[in-house]
DNA sequence: GATGAATGAGTTTTCATTCAT
DNA sequence: CATGAATGAAAACTCATTCAT
């Protein structure tokens, strides 16, 4: 059944999270998930091709969080506001994603074509609002990438530091940190202070 | 002679980037340093002790890097471009060193208070300089994390990601970066457009 | 099944009494007991816990070996030389006994109270018949460890000593020994002569 | 100097004490005795040297402390008496004697004719003692071995199993073991009451 | 399909001994 | 004579993977 597939990946994302990958081994699995050795040989071809399934997953599942709710008919601004939010709540609910992701990197480097093609598909709805937002020369003119770094990379590389101190913040000061975000994206022109 | 303490840590930290804390061995060290086993534990405890040894020179390399011209006599705004042009540098040189990182977080999360005091005092000059502009009322009022997580924030998650496109821009893109890091920092009545 | 288990501490008390604590190591049990190396990790924690298993079934077997037959409905000079019949028949069949003994003294210092007293119990019959012995009036009035090393001890010490003398000794001999071992125990008044 | 020599002999012997030969290591030795590990090579020629040179020494300190005025006038029963005084003393005065004398014994079993015939040599006191009170048909005609297994077994064996009561005895009761392992070695003609 | 005992190559670590200084 | 850094063979132990049941 894909019950116990999808049993044995959530209890190797907890063990990921708790022990890093240094640290997990698949009797560490077996045990948590109380399921025998064979068992994961027969859902997964190798530990690599587990951990890859993990890698996807969590990938799949922060675009997911990231883009909920993007596709409607709020203003541009408003649409980045509410991906922060969804960024910060996610990052609240999941505390260690990062250190699982920096983990994954590292195994799934060879990862195949066809998951990262998968993945950037679930990213499509940002890239579609960064890149829409350029053309109308609304956002700066450079690579999407480094749009995504600029609005987000902050929140991101906020978290990757585990300095935990957003859900600290008062609303005025969250306010000032969005608005923050969505300025370092706008062209020169379409920010007439600067 | 210490010579050899850093030979090892050199060495390794090499290998670290090569194949990750995954597929580093001891014999692999012994191999590439030229050295005997019993040499390494000479010098380090045990591998955790090597791994941390590294995690605190690569910390204090950066460090070093990111802060070096801070304290001469420019204004605000040139010292973040300074800031931000020896952060995209010492990536570019040391174009894995994300990878090292992500791999040690994961191993050293206890690293001893000891350590982390030494690092945090070699990042003062940054805390200084974020500190003074937020009193002065140039900064938005926000913890100092978040402003540094603001203002460079979007250069480490674009390097984290590993899309080493800075090196591809051209000198207006650069600026264009740069301007939008340092505004996203200032205070909003100090940054009249907003 | 159990069966493995057995034969890994059996090759083991086999190395042991060959070659010392001192030259025993886990790649030698392993050939010499045709097995893996992970199988003896599956059986017993480490080489310490291995080598607890093995002093623990070492004094079972000794006491075992004692006191067989005692419970018989002998009279109670009889019963210790019966004692001292098992005991040298005991130390001519596993002549190597106390230098296992010895070695694994050392190790297992600290062996678990739970293992004392299951060894205890082993040894109750011997611990009965000394207690009747001294409430009857038969016995001197000394603790029971004393009343023991009286009765037992000289043998003991002996083969401890390695003169394995014993077996070279005519039955006229072995009589005087038990006698006087017999009587070392004895009251004064139960023994008019001295 | 051989002062030297034999401060890192005693300073093994407390180790070898404490932590048994198991557990014992030339770099321990190096650090208890601060002298540098080139050192111990320039008196023992390897491991197995300083061990033996421990187990002579040993072995020469218990056969002094045994026939300590052994060889004055006082009657044979006397005798004994003051050797088991002497025994007593020994073991309470260094209590671990006998694990360290179990330890040795696992590793010097092969030590030289020489230094036998010189322990040897130092329990003679002891053996003409025995021989002396055989011939006068004092004591039982059994091995000399035998006959002192059955005067001076009884305090080793309870040494030996480490229940250090004897400390805890009343006179009276010293005085009655020590008349059971006197009587142990008469001759039946010399001792009426059997 | 599921199990878990068995495997054994590979890893980390120890430690007696040597030798250049 | 004394030192202690260096050695490397050997030890203890791990763990991904297989396969008979």
């Amino acid at each position: 059944m894909n019950d116990k597939r999808l049993h044995i990946l959530r209890v190797t994302e907890k063990l990921l999270k708790e022990h890093g990958l240094h640290g997990l081994s698949m009797s560490k699995i077996v045990q948590a998930a109380g399921v025998s050795t064979g068992t994961i040989y027969r859902y997964f071809k190798d530990k690599h091709d587990l951990i890859t399934a993990i890698h996807f997953e969590s990938a799949s599942q922060l675009a997911l969080a990231i883009c909920q709710d993007l596709d409607g008919p709020a203003d541009d601004r408003q649409k980045l506001f509410t991906m922060i939010d969804n960024l910060i709540d996610y990052n609240e609910r999941y505390p260690e994603r990062y250190l699982t992701k920096a983990a994954l990197d590292l195994v799934s480097q060879q990862r195949t074509h066809c998951d990262m093609e998968r993945i950037r598909a679930l990213f499509a709805p940002l890239t579609r609002y960064i890149e829409g937002g350029r053309e109308k020369g609304l956002f700066k003119p450079l690579p999407t990438d480094i749009l995504v770094s600029l609005c987000l990379g902050p929140i991101e590389w906020n978290y990757h530091l585990r300095k935990e101190s957003f859900c600290t913040l008062s609303n005025e000061e969250l306010l000032l940190i969005k608005q923050a975000c969505w300025e370092a994206m706008l062209a020169p022109e379409a920010n007439p202070g600067s």
